[in-house]
DNA sequence: GCCCTTAGTATTTTACTGCAACTAACTTAG
DNA sequence: CTAAGTTAGTTGCAGTAAAATACTAAGGGC
């Protein structure tokens, strides 16, 4: 035992990453919020080769010194973009092979982060390296995008569509306080259809997920309506999507 | 634009991975079978540090010259133990950070596979490099395994009694031909309880996913069961869980 | 003070799950 | 040859939950 403890200190003392041929690896981000009564994902115009001046995921390799895992990674590249520290952070999916990227092999751990969109501030860079939001139109968006990054938005969009009709998870688009037809809108700009408003309040009582603010009122022309935060809970998931139809034109 | 077209050419020109601190890069598989009516997943002891001699999940580095992307790498490493080329194949989650390999900074992209557990042809290397079945008990397996396998494990598991509850994928862990009741005893061995027969069969008819097998029957000392196979249909998706009661011991 | 709008609740109607009983088709024992 | 035992597969019913809709509440504007 003590034997295979000391190979193994031999064994490490020798090892060097650097005589093997390895793939690049990197992190990749999905950044939604909604604004404008649309959902919106932050993209950033590449300041260097390859792809220069495209725009692109914003995402980056992973600093082996800084990083203590890839949700650090994650974190890091979203707070030098947005400013934001506390989104909602989950991992999407990995991605590698051969030719996304022109210097070789190439992976990325794609994640997929949700951030209300009061409060932004956009890192802008001179001129390159700026950030941007841009309009989710269906499955992608309007730019052409840098390597494979309109297929990882496009399944990010699949998997948030997914979220957002069974779980929780879109209180994490909101601010601190938000009333319930205020959720229920996020719930209906994602989906694209409008959703039944005594199943999606029923939802809300039975999932625990948010709590009132007592004596908190929005004031309108109009009822008042009672203010919500997100009560400190993890994801509820619901095995159900609720009611609701596709709208019509008219 | 040209420009830039030249400008990339030069940059890439002068590219050089060796230049960079970068991370271990890898893919480890999981992967499932049903045997003597049990779950169980495939481990292979350690030939070589780090680890050297301890139960881990098969996996390995990602071979940039052979394997064109992330799919291939894993695929190959299933069939180098157990013989098999068409699993049923997704992937699970990367996991890397500064402490998971003590060679350092390391990241891998975790599969998730499901096999048939017949005309298995395990891998014996010499003595070292064995591969073999484990019974999973709960959320884990007896022997202690290396690096953050037991994590990757427990996620696995996790995510296969989801699957099984809520997707056609059972239907992977069986042979070609196989009865409905053989499909119902695989969702009842992996969900640990008893499924209600009629919420299953009904399930099966609507979701589409198997077929008869014409003037096929498995013939016993009872009423013959119908034979069915997987029909050539992607992974179907239930909105519910089947009916069904906890075990109870007498 | 009435109307308009949005917030929030109650009721009815409809669909489906969970449960259990039932029939079907074979083998084996006597 | 028949009855018993076992597993395959279907049917029917009752309780429950979801979808749809109608309703009440509470403000502001005019």
């Amino acid at each position: 035992m003590s034997t295979t403890h000391q190979d193994e200190r031999e064994f490490l003392s020798h090892y060097n990453i650097h005589d093997y041929d390895v793939p690049l690896t990197s992190v990749d981000l999905v950044i939604f919020t909604v604004r404008e009564e649309v959902l919106q994902v932050l993209l950033v115009r590449r300041g260097e080769h390859p792809f220069k001046e495209m725009w692109s995921l914003p995402g980056g390799f992973i600093d082996i010194h800084r990083d203590q895992d890839l949700e650090a990674t994650a974190l890091r590249k979203l707070r030098e973009k947005t400013g934001v520290v506390t989104p909602y952070l989950e991992q999407l999916q990995g991605f590698g092979n051969k030719t996304r990227d022109p210097r070789g092999w190439s992976s990325t751990f794609a994640y997929f982060a949700l951030i209300p969109s009061e409060h932004i501030e956009l890192a802008h860079g001179a001129n390159t390296e700026a950030a941007q939001w841009f309009r989710v139109e269906e499955n992608s968006v309007q730019p052409e995008l840098a390597f494979d990054h309109a297929q990882i938005l496009a399944i990010a969009i699949l998997r948030l569509r997914n979220k957002v009709e069974y779980t929780s998870l879109p209180v994490h688009l909101l601010p601190e306080q938000f009333t319930l037809s205020e959720l229920q809108g996020i719930h209906e700009v994602v989906l694209g259809r409008t959703v039944d408003k005594s199943a999606f309040r029923k939802r809300i009582k039975e999932g625990n997920f948010v709590e009132e603010i007592p004596d908190a009122w929005r004031y309108g022309s109009n009822r008042p309506a009672k203010l919500y935060r997100r009560a400190n809970q993890p994801t509820v998931y619901f095995n159900r999507a609720m009611g609701g139809r596709v709208e019509e034109k008219d």
